[in-house]
DNA sequence: ACCTGAACACCGTTCAAGT
DNA sequence: ACCTGAACACCGTTCAAGT
């Protein structure tokens, strides 16, 4: 008698993912090796390479989990054409959501070329299809969907490597006696402190609104190399 | 009788710094390590726990050494303030120029924290100053300066850690057989084409164009957390 | 004050050997 | 077919010891 899923029968390249990811979320990416993987779920290190080529191929499928789950891919397009900035809008909320849902989750991706790569070329692609429906010009599709995924791209990796709160303290320390004039640098301070109460998806929103408007004056124009 | 500069008389930080950046170039970001950095200037590993308090202390430096090295400091301003549109392009393809200088800089830069904190703080500051005086307001002027930040940094690490050549030939193959619907495949393969012919520093200044298009109409917008 | 030699704990990876 | 045990070359880092 041949009793189905006996006792996890092999070892899945999924369970191995989402150990990665878990120690991922819970340690940072500098704790993401072979042999705190294979301990998590309970095998010794060499046995990855009998699923996986090498580190990189396991990078390879972090990234691509942490932009699938996401579902990125076939974003409804919405019902009016017209409507293109707030479907940009919230496809890129996504993408950073995406991104962010996961420590480190813009190093790991960033890590990653194939897989990252393939990933983006899907994204990149939906937009490309949409903005030609909107009556974008082939090239500046193309320019405009790399544009807008190139800004979330930036600004995920500043938002997640950016400086904490303990390293915040001892730039504003140095700053303190090495910047020029003190009155400006109250200004700017206080900049800093409206940032905070924004909060990081309004700024985020900002710059993405920035570009959008931009885009909408650049639909047609020419491109000179 | 005491001779200056004998045999050079200690181990020099710039020195650890030059070569570290030396070997960056010559076989990337994985190869510079603190033993191969010692060997290159004829010492042993551990002695550059004289000098730094670690690696990462030596990866801040490096950092600091790329962006610093442009003169992306105290970028002479515009005559005419109206013109800050070509000042902040020429100061954006500069920033760009930098990192690019170097072999996986981008990913360098990132790699620092404090390091990159303060120098793009900096340029942060100058933009910001800039653009007030352009008229913009507190908060918008420091927003601006970020979101144009954001997206040189977003394109940069794209641009470098992006496939090489041989991944592209596999996602192009792998791409043939998923990829939907064929017709605008092509479409998107002669958009490629297109970008090569351009080069990457043109679809750069396109995506700027269109966030200092952007910039001009959201001069003094309301800002909504 | 500045550097070496030797060691430690840890990597990714390979490979013969087990089942 | 799938996994272990042991080893290899390499990390960053520490520290006693040399000069």
């Amino acid at each position: 008698m041949k009793s189905k899923k006996a006792k996890t029968p092999h070892l899945q390249p999924d369970a191995v993912i989402k150990a990665a990811l878990e120690i991922l979320d819970a340690e940072g990416l500098e704790n993401v090796t072979l042999r705190r993987i294979a301990a998590k779920i309970g095998v010794q290190a060499p046995a990855l390479y009998w699923h996986f080529k090498n580190k990189q191929d396991i990078t390879e499928d972090m990234a691509q989990a942490i932009l699938t789950n996401a579902k990125l891919d076939n974003f409804p397009p919405p019902a009016n054409i017209d409507d293109w900035p707030k479907w940009l809008t919230d496809l890129m909320h996504q993408l950073r959501n995406a991104l962010i849902a996961h420590k480190d989750g813009g190093r790991v991706v960033a890590g990653a070329s194939f897989g990252r790569a393939q990933a983006l070329e899907r994204i990149l692609f939906q937009i490309f299809k949409l903005l030609k429906q909107a009556g974008f010009g082939d090239l500046q599709a193309g320019l405009a969907a790399s544009t807008a995924i190139d800004y979330v791209w930036g600004f995920v990796i500043e938002e997640q490597a950016g400086p904490g709160p303990e390293e915040l303290m001892a730039l504003q320390q140095k700053f303190r006696t090495e910047r020029i004039p003190s009155e400006e640098n109250t200004v700017l301070d206080a900049v800093m402190e409206q940032y905070h109460k924004l909060g990081n998806a309004a700024v985020f929103d900002w710059g993405l609104q920035v570009i959008i408007i931009g885009l909408k004056s650049a639909k047609n124009t020419q491109v000179n190399g």
